[in-house]
DNA sequence: GTCTGTTTGAAACATACGTTTGAGACACTC
DNA sequence: GAGTGTCTCAAACGTATGTTTCAAACAGAC
C-alpha cells in the first residue's frame, strides 16, 4: 500500500488508550495489540513514546486551533469595534470544539479527556511541546477574556481564570467517570456536549461574581490578613 | 525506639512525591532514598504501594473528615431549623482545611493536589477506598448543599459540584506554581488564604448562576438537542 | 545473659517497560 | 529480474519496577 495505514491504527488505539488510562499507564505493548500493530512499529514511525503523545495531540490540536482562529476572526468582525462579551468568547470556544471533525462519536470525549490530561498529569515534555505549538491561540483567547471583564483588576482576573481553567480541565479529564457515576446513579445519561452547556454558565456567572473579595459570613473564624 | 520513625519517614516522603509526580509515576526506590530508609521497609510496614498510597491518604483525611463533621454539626446548630445557606456551607469547608493542624507550611497545597490526583488518575482501588471510608463526610457535604440549592435540578446540581471540585483542587494543586507566576509577573504575594478569598464567591456566584440551561448566544451554531 | 518478637539491611527475584536489532517481505524503478 | 528503499516481524537488550528472601541488628522480658 502506498501510505500505509499503520500509523493511523496506533494513532487511534494510542488516543482511546491514553485518554481512558493516562499516559504512563498506557504501554506501547497495550497500543500495539489494540491496533494489531507489530510493537516495533511505534518506535520505526513516531521514534519514541513522547513523540507518538506529541502526535497524538497534533492530529486534533492542529485543526482544531485553526478551526478557533477562525472563530475568534468571526467573533471579532461581527462586533466590530467594541471587544466580544465574556459569553460570546466562552461560547466561540466552546462551539470550535464541539464543532470539530470528529472521527468516531467519541470523538469530543476524548479531546477534552486528553486536553485534561495534559494539564493535570506534570509530563514535562507535553507542555513544553503544547506551548510552542500552539500558544497563539492560548494567548489570544487569554486577551479576548481580558477585554470581556474590564471591571476586574489583574489578579482578580488571573486567579479566576485558573479557576475556569480548573473546572474545565478537571470535569473533563475525568468525565468518563463522572457520567459512569451519574447514569449509575439516577440513569440519567449525559453527552459532553450538555456538559459543556452546563460548564459555559457556570464560568461565565463566577467570573464575573459581583464582589471580587467578599468576606466569609460574620461570625467566621477566618481573619483576614 | 518504642515506635520506629520509619512509618512517618516514609508517609512524609511518600506524601511530597506523590504529589509532585502523581502516583505511577512515583517508585518505592524514590521514596525510599527520599526517607533515607531501606527499600524493603515499605512492604514490610504497609504491605503494598497500594497499600502506601492508602495510608498516606488515611493519614490526613481521617482528622480532616473528623475536624469538618465538627464544623458541619456548628453550623447546623447555629442555623436552627432553616438550612445553612450555600455561602456559609462553603466557608465551613474552607474554614475546616485552612485550620487543619499542618505537618508543614506545604500541608494544605499537598493535601488539595492529592485530592485532585485521587480522582484525577484513574487508580481504581483508590476511589474505592476513599468510598468506602470517608463517604459520611462527602454525603453530608451533599446534603448540606442539596438543601442551600433547592432551585437546581439533581443533574443540574451534580455537575456543578464537580465544576467546584474541579476549580478547586485544580486550583490548590498547582498553588505554589501559580503563586509564583503571579509573582514573577507582577509582584504580587498571595497566600493559600487568600487564594480561598477569591475562590469561594467564584464558586457560589458559579452555583447560583441564573439559567442552568442558559442558551448560546442567538446567532450560535450550536443546536441544543 | 538468654530468649523472643520486631525491625532493618543488602541482595536477589520475577516481571514489565521502552527501545534496538537484523532478517525478511513487499512494492517499485530501471 | 536485479536492485532499492520502505515497512513488518519476532526476538532480544538493558533498565526499572514491585516484591520477596533471609540473615543480622535491635529491643524488652524473664
Amino acid at each position: 500500500m502506498a501510505q500505509s495505514d499503520t500509523v493511523d491504527r496506533i494513532l487511534d488505539a494510542a488516543e482511546e488508550l491514553f485518554a481512558e488510562r493516562g499516559f504512563s499507564e498506557t504501554s506501547l505493548r497495550m497500543i500495539t495489540s489494540k491496533a494489531k500493530v507489530n510493537l516495533a512499529a511505534v518506535n520505526y514511525h513516531f521514534g519514541s513514546k513522547n513523540a507518538l503523545i506529541h502526535a497524538v495531540f497534533a492530529r486534533f490540536l492542529t485543526p482544531f486551533s485553526a478551526t478557533l482562529e477562525q472563530a475568534f476572526d468571526e467573533l471579532e468582525e461581527r462586533c466590530g469595534d467594541q471587544p466580544p462579551t465574556l459569553n460570546e468568547t466562552l461560547w466561540a470556544l466552546t462551539e470550535s470544539s464541539i464543532r470539530m471533525p470528529q472521527r468516531n462519536e467519541k470523538g469530543i470525549a476524548i479531546f477534552m479527556r486528553l486536553l485534561g490530561l495534559a494539564y493535570t498529569q506534570s509530563q514535562g515534555h507535553l507542555r513544553k511541546f503544547l506551548e510552542q505549538e500552539y500558544s497563539e491561540p492560548f494567548s489570544r483567547f487569554m486577551r479576548l477574556l481580558k477585554q470581556a471583564t474590564p471591571q476586574l483588576s489583574a489578579v482578580d482576573r488571573y486567579w479566576r481564570i485558573q479557576f475556569m481553567l480548573g473546572a474545565t480541565a478537571f470535569t473533563m479529564s475525568s468525565s468518563d467517570a463522572l457520567r459512569d457515576i451519574l447514569q449509575n446513579k439516577t440513569g440519567v445519561e449525559t453527552s459532553v456536549q450538555e456538559i459543556a452547556l452546563r460548564l459555559v454558565p457556570f464560568l461565565a456567572a463566577g467570573m464575573q461574581a459581583e464582589n471580587p473579595m467578599l468576606m466569609p459570613p460574620v461570625d467566621s473564624k477566618i481573619s483576614v490578613a
